[in-house]
DNA sequence: CCAAAATTGGATAGGCCATTCCAGTTAGGT
DNA sequence: ACCTAACTGGAATGGCCTATCCAATTTTGG
């Protein structure tokens, strides 16, 4: 691995000089709470500016925009797996994955920048997806351990959670401030529509390739670096 | 009404000249497609490409990006109404109401376009706000009447139905072509969860005003003129 | 205290966008 | 055929975006 590597948490191998290292957290800082407020369009030089930075302190720190993203949401996804954590504990398989829901859905609702980076993958921000394998893998459990306790319908997947982002990014994207609790009553329509017994069948849920493929093209359009101009 | 009213529908109190009328034409006609595919967020200039005209005169036909998109979703709106008109002749009021829902999820996913503009408000396009009231009272009817036949639960509210549209438009945005069918099993989610008897309360509907601003927010950031720079 | 290395911020490049301007072209009535 | 009002397209304006450059400043080891 590349000793100068820098980004996300590691340590660090050639340590930044501390006014640097004090930019570089009050940049983190103040990203999270632009990119909550905002969303993720929020500009790369409205955090400068807010956060009392130039322009270039802000790209020589983080070269790309999405660095800074995967930066920044590196400790919502560890809440996020935290949740499938305390979700896997609780004793009654069916309450700790509604509670699971209901928590990372109220995440969203107060990051917008974080609802849309759960319907988004980033390939290159290797913490960031790492933690979300991890999620994924508890998620499979606990969705199992439903199941098992007769809880949840038999047909659900685990792309079926990834749907209940994307739907629930959706209604905290439309309705914002304006009506910040709306998307309550949604996620509680979800969730019993999900216990068991079914009403009934269900169209086939998408391949897990496919929502990939989804998610990736969302995180692409996102930062869209501007190509070169090529002649025809 | 002011008689020299030109969008929309109206039969034109001053006619265009006839290559002018043939370039309206093949602009809503190219626009369509455009907005259809490449969601709202569509160049002007890509729509005046693509139409073989120049952006001038695209411009001078609909003088700001949102009276083409009026112009443009008219018709769809119109097929929105339809949909309600269907619904009301069904004798089985929920399997009105279901089909309804369905059909109106499928028009989003079949263009980008339309499900963006079904969770926003535009209170200049009268032709296209008046058509969204007329299939509201149609479908505060089918409601009523699904309830009064014990088959749609009795907390159901009009507003439920923009929380649909909002949720299926973030489902249809974030997947796009990548999985074309996953808005299928979200929706049929929905509707079982709709299904008298409910399985549990549910916390209140948004207020309608609170919708109606959240919808009226969206659609004046999606045509965001230039605000003139003002000195501080 | 001093120099070298690291870091800084504002100007700049080059991209997209909606919208406006203007000089040239065309339809269509006479 | 011709004249004029209507219409045209492309260039220009001004805004916002990500990203880069560079001259000036700051930290820090000796």
């Amino acid at each position: 691995m590349d000793p100068r590597a820098r980004s996300s948490s590691a340590p660090a191998a050639q340590p930044l000089r501390s006014d640097a290292e004090r930019n570089r957290a009050r940049i983190i800082a103040t990203a999270r709470t632009v990119f909550g407020r905002d969303g993720l369009h929020a500009s790369m030089a409205s955090v400068a500016r807010e956060a009392g930075v130039g322009i270039a302190t802000l790209f020589r720190r983080f070269p790309t925009k999405e660095e800074l993203v995967a930066a920044v949401f590196a400790d919502r996804m560890d809440a996020y797996v935290d949740a499938v954590g305390v979700a896997l504990d609780d004793p009654d398989p069916w309450h700790g994955l509604a509670g699971f829901i209901e928590t990372v859905c109220a995440m969203q609702a107060a990051d917008y920048g974080f609802a849309d980076v759960l319907t988004m993958t980033f390939p290159t921000a290797k913490a960031l997806e790492k933690r979300r394998d991890q999620a994924y893998d508890g998620v499979v459990q606990l969705i199992g351990r439903a199941k098992a306790a007769g809880r949840l319908r038999e047909d659900f997947t685990p792309e079926d959670l990834v749907l209940v982002h994307m739907a629930n990014a959706g209604v905290v994207n439309a309705t914002g401030d304006a009506a910040p609790d709306a998307w309550k009553r949604v996620v509680a329509l979800m969730l019993q529509s999900f216990e068991a017994p079914a009403r009934g069948p269900l169209p086939d849920p998408p391949e897990p390739r496919a929502l990939y493929k989804a998610m990736l093209r969302a995180s692409q359009e996102c930062s869209a670096s501007p190509e070169p101009v090529r002649k025809d």
